[in-house]
Formats: structure tokens, C-alpha cells, sequence
DNA sequence: TGTACATCAGTGAACGCGCGTTCACTGATGTAC
DNA sequence: TGTACATCAGTGAACGCGCGTTCACTGATGTAC
């Protein structure tokens, strides 16, 4: 049934069963949640053995960050990518379609936003700066919003990225896709009249 | 120097530094890292008294989450009993002062929200919910907003709440509050004039 | 193709530590007479 | 006011448990000849 695995496939697997193991616990429980003998239960080793994979439990506190940081570049990206007049309308659709890949992800962002204490808390915070900058400078270039003030931009880029982010949290934590669209886009067409009204 | 105590003052008295140091640790670490040890040390008293004033560390936790929900509930009577024509220029004020008279509470709020998988989390969104109907009764008074649809001013008001509280957990992580409460008074004006234009 | 050796993912025992909680106790404070 | 007794906040030993990490090991996989 199971094919024959080289030594390196071997190990590639275990360590992503680690690193899942990793994230699930992270989104449901936080970052100091993460416990060495819990994922190597769950990756089917012993505990030591984690230590074939990494250096120790923070090494993999990190990798879990830098992964959320990517996915959250990666959805920008996206955003940003192919232009589009309604972005109340496509964004919402484009993160669902995102939280879906990776559900786990999204909440391990939003745990390291919020655990501002956390070693992670700093990377994670300035990808999320970043998010807003990128956004800010596609939101400036909108029709829409080609007569508003510059700074009700930056505070459209903000504020779309907080409901971006709640978004991602509520398609991962498994509430209706369809409802929570809706609601998103509801939110971002209330944020993008106010920049332009302004 | 100290005045003699009778012995429910000094009950008292002890009670409160294990509550403080209870809101300190949620605050900077989460309701996961509630330790009776720590607790009892910060507290000046031997972990195992701890259980002379609660029945269970999670019986301190529902104690704290509780003491979040009253203050929300506190801030909002105060942003609604005296109404304003301006809420994005007069309620980041006031919100500050609530912010600074017990700037802890506001972490454990925000902690409770984002940790889904605790006890209190249910408690402390519904807290949320609560706020954000009263938000939306007052912002539905406004005159700005007589002609807005109703599902707008739900949407503003979802948007507000939002931005209360973020401003509330950056006041308490001691950012400047004259440039947090710009900020807010932004948003604010942005998602009012965006409920206002729909 | 067969043999000898190297690599290294996973093992299992062990370390010191902090956890939440129980229990019988002490001794100062409070109360009744 | 003085004495006898009750209350109860705080004490200290102890419980079983899981934590992160170290170390010497095993044995299957991979490599060189």
C-alpha cells in the first residue's frame, strides 16, 4: 500500500507531520502551547526524536511564524496581482479561497499578533505593516478613491486589513464561507465610501 | 507606618494582589499561563493560601474574563449615556481614560477574544456582541446617520467596536494616547462617513 | 551482485524543574461570657 | 478587663504529572569498492 520511501522522503514527512502538529496546536491554543512530547505523539515518534528536526521547541515556534508571515505575503500578493474596481466585492472571495488552503495558518497569525510579549510578535507585526502599506498603495490607485486625502487611504489600508485578517480567522474557524463573504464585503464597502467621502 | 488591618482588610487586601497579578500575567501572557506558584509569589504569600480565596485557578480566570466584561459594559454606558454629535472625536478620549484607570483588563479582554478554545471565551464575545448593539442603537441616533441603512450603521457599528478596542489595548500597552487617539478619531470618521454615504 | 562501512532517524533512560492540588498544622484575630 | 474558645489566613510537606532537553544506543538505509 504505502510505497517505499527513501531516507530523506522519510524525514521530510515526519517533519511535516511535526510542523502541522505544530500549527494546529499554535492556532487552537497559542504559541506557548507548544509542547515537544504532544507533537511527537501526534507525528507518531518519540519525543526525542523531535530533535532530528529542529533545534528546539522555539526553532519551530519560528518556522510556525515565518510560514503565517509567507501566507500572509503570499495573499497580498494575490490581492494586489490582478487589479480589480471592487475590491469590497473580490478581496473577501480571493482570502476565502486562501483560508481554505490553509486554515491553521491564519490563526497562528492572528495568535502571534496578539501575544505581544511572544518572540514571534515582532516579524509577524511588521508582515502585517508591510500588508497595510502594500494594500494602502493599491487602495490609492482605485477610481474610486483617485480624489480622496491620502491619509483616509492610509487609514482605509488599516482598517481593510483588520477585516481581511477577521475574515481569514472566520473562514479557519469554520464559519459559513458564503455568510462571512458577504459580511466582509459589506465591511470593506462601508471603509472604502468613508475614504472616498473624505 | 502600616495601619493595623482587621483580619477581612487584610483577606481583602491579599485577594486583590493575587487578582492584579492574575490580570498582569493573562495580560502579558495569556489565561494559559495563569500559575499559582507565580501568582502566590507576586501575591507574598505560599502557593497552597491561594486556595483560601479561590477554589481553582480557573475559578480566577471566569473572576477575571468577568471583571473584563464589567468594564467593557462600563465603558460603553459611559460612551452612550452622554450622547455626542462627534463619537470619532469624543469617544477615543474617553475610551483612553477608561484605558488608563485599569489598562490591564483591556489585554485580558482582547486575550479572551482570541483564544476561541478557552472557557471564557464565550463569555467575553458576548460581552463584545452586547457592545456592538448598543454601539449600533446610539450611532442610529445620530443625525449624520439619519439616512443611512440600517444594515450600514450594523456594519459601523461592528467596524466601531473594533476600533474601540484596539484603541483600548494600545493605551494599555503604553502607546502615546494624544497619537492613538488620532488615530482612532480617523478611523472612526472614516467608517462613519462610509455608513453615512451608503 | 556481494561485502564492508558510514550515516542518521528514531529509541529509551534519565536530568532537574514547575505544575495544580490535598492535607494536617499553626498562631494571630475575633467573639462570648 | 480577663479568660476560654472558635475561626480561619497562611504554612510546609507531599502527591503524581508533564515539561524541555541530554545522551549513548540501535538498526535500517545508503554508499564505495
Amino acid at each position: 500500500m504505502t510505497a517505499p520511501r527513501s531516507r530523506a522522503e522519510q524525514k521530510r514527512h515526519t517533519r511535516a507531520l511535526i510542523v502541522d502538529a505544530g500549527r494546529r496546536a499554535v492556532a487552537s491554543r497559542g504559541f506557548s502551547s507548544l509542547a515537544v512530547r504532544e507533537l511527537a505523539r501526534e507525528a507518531g515518534i518519540v519525543p526525542t526524536a523531535f530533535y532530528r528536526h529542529f533545534e528546539s521547541v522555539d526553532d519551530l515556534a519560528a518556522e510556525l511564524a515565518a510560514g503565517a508571515a509567507d501566507a500572509l505575503g503570499g495573499l497580498v500578493d494575490q490581492l494586489v496581482a490582478d487589479p480589480t474596481d471592487d475590491p469590497a466585492a473580490d478581496w473577501p472571495h480571493r482570502a476565502s479561497a486562501a483560508a481554505a488552503e490553509n486554515p491553521q495558518t491564519w490563526s497562528v497569525l492572528a495568535r502571534g499578533l496578539v501575544d505581544t510579549a511572544h518572540p514571534e510578535h515582532r516579524g509577524l507585526s511588521s508582515a502585517v505593516d508591510a500588508s497595510r502599506r502594500r494594500i494602502g498603495i493599491t487602495l490609492g490607485r482605485l477610481e474610486s478613491l483617485s480624489g480622496a486625502d491620502g491619509s483616509a487611504v492610509d487609514v482605509a489600508a488599516d482598517l481593510v486589513v483588520v477585516v481581511l485578517i477577521r475574515h481569514l480567522m472566520s473562514v479557519a474557524d469554520g464559519d459559513d464561507p458564503r455568510s462571512t463573504d458577504a459580511d466582509s464585503t459589506a465591511r470593506l464597502r462601508v471603509i472604502l465610501a468613508g475614504a472616498a467621502a473624505q
